[in-house]
DNA sequence: CTCTTGACCGAACACAGTGTTCGGTCGCAT
DNA sequence: ATGCGACCGAACACTGTGTTCGGTCAAGAG
């Protein structure tokens, strides 16, 4: 016998059924270009079609409910990467373009909540550490990893491992997310950003 | 006798003086870190020393303002840069090096506008419309030197010259836009960031 | 069957920010 | 002395966010 127990997810299953309501909308009303910031919590409502007060019973602000969007879109997006960072690398830089290739395709997956993620961070501290929090895990992975690389002599001793792991996580961020890469450019721009980051890294190697 | 003319300068010379005192208000205001969209015009106009309808009168709205900051900003920045691009490629390293991190300097020096300007072309059409419109000829101008330096063999050929003046521009921006870089690390990223440049151009050259 | 509870509604409100309007002041040139 | 243009300043319309609170309705408990 299936007991479903249909009526126990009033509230407490960890996301409503009227919460998924709204994130879904929201997703809706981003996919005809509208920015996040110029999209009033009026038209979420209306989508939805729910009240006011009963949005801000389950959002603190429309910025959290941003933060709950990205939370999910963005669960595994560095995975690829990391599993790279982890590597001995000795495949080249022919190692890279696949991970940059998996990077370019998840990112266009989730092009609308990341464009507004990255939309509203710049200017909401609240998203902002937000942001950078979800970063810093990626960011503390791959300057230990740099640092090891460097301790083994393995790369130059000029690179310096914070400064550089930051430039290369932040370039990739910025220029995956560039609006508006056709798909058949992205073995191009993989080729080429798979390039540049193995450059960063052993462009100076001893 | 001197004809100084005083009161020509009424609203005729292309920049009165009460146009600049608004521009360098405001650039007052970003220096301790806030957020363009979070300064309200009443605060530049507290720190002007200006009223309402005189700010109005001279910028059609908040965007405007922004827009000519970033106009006087990149000016100087597109100079050294374009110094660097067309400077002689042929004597090595020696010569470049300098010429590099000249206009690294520019950049930083200019990064409370950057930021900004960013930060709002991030949601706002009319700024983001003219950011990239600012951004083509630079990155043209990378681009074909970048193809010149391919063709005469001093650049490895597995440069793509239009993807890579890209990255590199994008990598500026986004890094210098980053907030919460503490001061005294500075020399560093202006370091690091000279290296990748460097490195993105000539890591793989011949 | 009545009573309670909790999810949801909806209208009103406080508040902050942007850009407009318009009458008024002041200095300067004719 | 008069007119003009730069500037002031207060009020206003409008849009958007988040809060408040009384009210409806369905489901479950006694």
């Amino acid at each position: 016998m299936p007991s479903v127990t249909r009526s126990v997810a009033r509230h407490k299953g960890r996301s409503s059924e009227l919460e998924q309501r709204v994130l879904s909308s929201v997703l809706r009303l981003l996919a005809d270009g509208t920015r996040y910031t110029e999209l009033p919590v009026q038209r979420i409502l209306e989508e939805a079609g729910i009240a006011r007060s009963t949005f801000y019973h389950y959002f603190p602000d429309k910025a959290q409910l941003l933060i709950k969007l990205a939370e999910l879109a963005t669960a595994d997006i560095w995975q690829s990467a990391e599993q790279w960072w982890r590597s001995d690398h000795s495949d080249g830089e022919t190692g890279l373009v696949p991970v940059l290739l998996t990077a370019i395709t998840q990112v266009r997956e989730n092009r609308l909540v990341l464009r507004a993620i990255r939309e509203v961070a710049a200017y909401d501290r609240t998203v902002a550490e937000y942001w950078i929090s979800r970063m810093t895990p990626y960011l503390e992975l791959s300057r230990s990893r740099l640092e090891e690389l460097r301790a083994a002599g393995k790369i130059g001793e000029w690179v310096d491992p914070a400064r550089t792991a930051q430039i290369m996580a932040w370039t990739m961020e910025r220029v995956v997310g560039l609006h508006h890469i056709p798909p058949e450019d992205d073995e191009r721009w993989a080729t080429a950003l798979a390039r540049s980051a193995w450059l960063i890294i052993y462009g100076d190697a001893p």
